[in-house]
DNA sequence: GGACTGATACTCGGAACCGAGTAATCGGAA
DNA sequence: TTCCGATTACTCGGTTCCGAGTATCAGTCC
């Protein structure tokens, strides 16, 4: 069966890293932490492995030379090669210029907020707040600190686009979160009455209920549908 | 060996859904779909089954009937138990109110952007910008039409997440394309010598700044480590 | 009435993921 | 000297993911 492919960004990091020099594996990992790429990309050993052995049989890497110190592990050096080079063009091209359909945890979670009461969601976006609050400071003091030390601005871009995505991502919690306490999210009536039908265990209330929504979110996927962009 | 629990958000979606009213497998997809919430959380019918068999073996779900219609293959209807029902609100309320680590592709691309010229970058973030503008537009005329056909602003809370986040990115991309063409990015010198160094072949050269690189960014790294978010 | 289309309801096997486990070496302190 | 913990360099086997494939049935168009 074709292989994922370009499903791993771990293989592009590998990519880029024999782009550099030939390394092995274990190697290739140190330097990706050495050089805090795993704040950005998820890297594993077992991963790693598999992902090594995907690119050789894709032939976007080769075997350089197989070493053996003392009865240690013996350790395979890989080198790129020219069609490895051309994938790592184009992958990392694809990967600036196209916005990828990605699946976060929140945005699932926001999807499947009607299943907790408003009140119980308004204590949750507090704490999502301050925890976002944390997590920006603790970026923000970093940078400043990597700056201070003489780092160019240019290694540190991811840092900055996720500092600039939590801070984005604060602004809407607290939009949200006010819209709640304020009363002038549109739906709050129902989402309550729906609620509270849960809590008195009204089977027949309930189900009526979630028709009823049901039939108003179809005509929104109707909708979306279309617009849909890519895969 | 533990089960990775809850790593599929599809599995929190089952029990969204069971949580309404007893259904079996394809129903549960039937309805997500029905209710757009594929737009947010990746379905797949391989995924749900083994995710359903997951939660059957964790006592979250229990089989309630075994149908069988005709000669068609016969429909197992699953119910939530007490343990989902906890489990359900539990882990929703771990999703809203707890940043996740994610790693999003564009952040993996930022951080390995070196490896590309800035000329070549700057192509890139034009194509991207408009990629996303298109989508914002779409994103903006689904959540119109939606709400002109009455659909409350409840049921599209995670559009309007993501409207904003894309519309965040954008507004990162435009920055860093405007100062890379302005040359006021700290380090684009050095990136262009290397990509230079690289265009010649210059070996030498290559390795000797790759190491510098490093040397700079592995103090970075300390730095970060000690305030990285948990896992 | 038969052929076709689209929905229904899964099944299957291979690929990818994951992180604990292993086993050797090295540097330093007791 | 010897013991300890850290580092090096993977290996292993279970879990999860995935999407093409299969088989049935309900309409519907000619």
């Amino acid at each position: 069966m074709a292989s994922r492919g370009r499903s791993n960004p771990l293989a592009l990091a590998v990519l880029s890293c024999l782009n550099q020099r030939p390394m092995h594996p274990y190697e290739i990992a140190a330097t990706l932490r050495e050089q805090g790429k795993d704040a950005s990309i998820k890297i594993n050993y077992g991963s790693l492995y598999t992902v090594v052995e995907s690119l050789l049989r894709r032939g976007l890497i080769a075997e350089r030379e197989t070493v053996r110190e003392g009865r240690r592990p013996e350790r395979t050096v890989y080198a790129i090669t020219d069609a490895g080079r051309h994938e790592h063009e184009d992958w990392l091209g694809e990967m600036l210029s196209r916005p990828a359909m990605e699946f976060t945890q929140f945005e699932a979670a926001l999807s499947l907020m009607g299943g907790l009461s408003p009140r119980e969601v308004l204590a949750l976006f507090e704490q999502r707040r301050s925890l976002l609050h944390i997590e920006i400071s603790a970026g923000e003091s970093t940078y400043r600190v990597c700056l201070e030390q003489g780092l160019p601005e240019l290694f540190l871009v991811e840092l900055e686009y996720r500092i600039a995505m939590r801070k984005a991502e604060m602004a809407y919690v607290e939009d949200l979160a006010r819209r709640i306490r304020e009363r002038t999210l549109d739906g709050l009536e129902q989402w309550e009455a729906y609620q509270s039908m849960m809590a008195a265990g009204d089977e027949e209330g309930l189900v009526g209920a979630a028709a009823r929504m049901q039939a108003m979110i179809a005509e929104r996927a109707e909708q979306g549908r279309s617009i849909e962009p890519d895969k």
